[in-house]
DNA sequence: TCACAACATGAAGAATTCTTCACTTCATGT
DNA sequence: ACATGAAGTGAAGAATTCTTCATGTTGTGA
């Protein structure tokens, strides 16, 4: 292998990256969609939505195919969805870290609703 | 919650999109490390050890602690681990679809050794 | 107290990545 | 054949992220 498994896996965890890749791959983990229902719930331009799609594409994580006039998107690795779950959970995790972290030191105020 | 999930998941995984920074995490999944036997593993400059550490301090992936003269880190979440071996297996299987294709499209040549 | 080793940090230029724009392509209906 | 809706693409400037350099901190041992 000429490229070292750490770079690769570097590229991989860069492509999930962004907002709107994450977005498309949980759209897609739940079932297949073609660009025009991705870009009713992806709040970006149209173009801009094919140039994710094409990175997508370009690490293999997504497959496109044609139907009639809508191009339909699907999942390659399945498993990409136990990797979201996975990171959510982290992400939980350190949350409350930090949450219990501001416990001890910050100096408690008036608890506020919406904050 | 001010920032949507999509956005806090973009950056987490923005934060192991870096090289250096998987390394880091898969050393210290292993066991702690002092800076200076992370510097002997990684080849980079200790400056810019130093930079991906911080980043990974900022998003609480690690945490560090000063022994004497050292300065130790650690894992904060140890879940980072199954993440990291899920993307090496999405990775791998992604890996196996296009060689699988290759195999399909690409005209046979003498099998080389060397790559 | 000095000197040195181990780390950290701010700043700046280099390198990447994002977003948008202007087009192009492709399939369908008329 | 033409118009239209759906999607993709190359290019370019804007915005981020990397890497390196110079300098700053903090312990330890002489």
């Amino acid at each position: 292998m000429a490229v070292p498994l750490y770079q690769t896996k570097a590229e991989f965890f860069r492509t999930l990256g962004h907002p709107a890749r994450i977005r498309i791959l949980e759209l897609l983990s739940e079932r297949d969609h073609a660009v025009h229902e991705l870009l009713e719930q992806i709040a970006i331009e149209a173009s801009n939505l094919s140039q994710q799609l094409a990175v997508l594409r370009r690490t293999s994580l997504v497959v496109s195919r044609r139907e009639g006039n809508a191009v339909v998107y699907s999942i390659s690795a399945p498993e990409v969805r136990d990797l979201l779950l996975s990171a959510r959970q982290i992400l939980a995790g350190l949350a409350a870290t930090r949450t219990d972290f501001e416990d001890e030191l910050v100096v408690p105020t008036r608890p506020s609703a919406d904050r």
